[in-house]
DNA sequence: TCGACTGCTATTGTATACATAACGTATTCA
DNA sequence: TGAATACGTTATGTATACAATAGCAGTCGA
């Protein structure tokens, strides 16, 4: 056996965790396949114990699945199941939005979340948006969402949305990317910046309500333009999802 | 040291999990105290493999955080962290009452419900309800809720309900527990079980905003009876979220 | 007397050896 | 020829040994 380079600068539960996530969403592993400890520890460089518990961390995140007999396989997500996440981290989003909007939020608070729209409405005054900048907007997108999660001062639901983000599909990044594989790319992301634009308007003058209705909204039209970009699979790279989607006939 | 008594119908992993998880909820280990790997394998038997992924499942389920600097503490939380997380999960089963009510479910699929209406109007009939049907009442009403979760029919919010599920104030259980230690908790179960009759309604005849609506208000009002609990702590040993408010003054 | 540095101890992180259970294959009997 | 059982192999579950780090205490120097 080739000797164990050990790398001090990350526990070696991180770094397994970290290659098997990649080689999960980079489609290594194939959905419904099952993960071997053994074949893990050789790809990954950790030994057994960090590897499993990079496992068992996986599946807590949602990425694999239990197999009731040991082990674990990686776990395979039909299309309605990727709509229903978006749709539910957009509910949470919601949720924050309001508790946000409800509980006030002072002027230097939301000063980040406007840089933020701002440099997005920078972004889009281009027509069409160039690659870069639209690897920009996606980081910049990830961005305002995380600030705005964070407005809602509550660490259950930060934490819950983390958790419902954790599905490449489901994080903001992710169907951003998914997206951008229409035709009418960027008048989606214009219609996307309008609501970011309402929802901190909202919160400003403390409307609950209309704080969390503009963020379901956000997220239906996400899960709209989701199930066209699997319809025309124009940019199969693009899209994060497909590496998890069902193949099976199921 | 003693003999190492090994019962294998269970797994070590899932033993310790559970013996830690009592030693949580029942506060013998207290809110922000560090959790010794050592004292734990002592105390749950199973050896520090076991033991170890025991932890990091408690961490994911919420109970435990993470040191940086190494190993687990007990989670500490404060009383807006409980009000958030019930609220947090009547949102989550308002969208449960949606999908169900606008995805249709079939009157066979309604029947389990149904009964477990029944069940609970017969229960709510004794004036006052006695400590037995109390204790019936809750295993009903956790079951109704589980029910309902299920027709969604969305594996993934199905899942993201369990785990807002997981702390014990959070539970259908826990906030019913809770708010019998006030004088005015059987009018509470009563105004609870309307609310139950209303989503059955609202999904049989397809109202989806309806569904949500009324699930979402049911947490509102588990949320307030909740705080007045924590005001007049009268039942202490019925309140399973004692164990984990912080105690500290912060 | 206070602060800093060094060494020790205790606890966590990692690796590996051992036990056990499950699955696959081959052989035998009906 | 097919099915069932037994055996062997492989993989997971568990235990423990080893390594490294963080925290604490004690001592020495300013």
């Amino acid at each position: 056996m080739a000797e164990r380079e050990v790398d001090r600068s990350v526990s070696q539960t991180v770094k397994a965790q970290l290659a098997l996530r990649d080689q999960i969403l980079s489609g290594v592993l194939r959905p419904g396949e099952r993960i071997s400890e053994l074949q893990a520890v050789e790809t990954t460089g950790a030994s057994r114990t960090p590897v499993r518990m990079a496992l068992v961390r996986l599946e807590e995140e949602g990425l694999l699945e239990a197999i009731p007999s040991g082990g674990f396989m990686v776990k395979a997500f039909s299309e309605r199941d990727i709509s229903d996440s978006i749709e539910l981290r957009g509910t949470l989003e919601g949720l924050a939005a309001r508790f946000a909007a409800e509980r006030g939020v002072s002027a230097r608070e939301l000063e980040p979340l406007k840089e933020c729209l701002a440099a997005i409405d920078e972004l889009l005054r281009q027509v069409p948006i160039s690659v870069d900048s639209f690897s920009s907007y996606v980081t910049l997108n990830a961005r305002f969402h995380a600030l705005l999660t964070e407005l809602s001062r509550s660490p259950p639901l930060i934490r819950q949305i983390d958790r419902a983000s954790a599905l490449p599909f489901a994080s903001p990044s992710g169907f951003v990317m998914a997206q951008s594989a229409l035709p009418e790319a960027q008048q989606i992301l214009i219609i996307g910046q309008e609501h970011h634009r309402v929802v901190i308007d909202a919160i400003e003058n403390r409307e609950g309500a209309r704080a969390e209705a503009v963020m379901r909204e956000h997220a239906r039209l996400a899960v709209r333009n989701l199930r066209l970009a699997l319809r025309n699979r124009t940019h199969l790279d693009l899209l994060p999802a497909l590496a998890l989607i069902k193949t099976a006939t199921d």
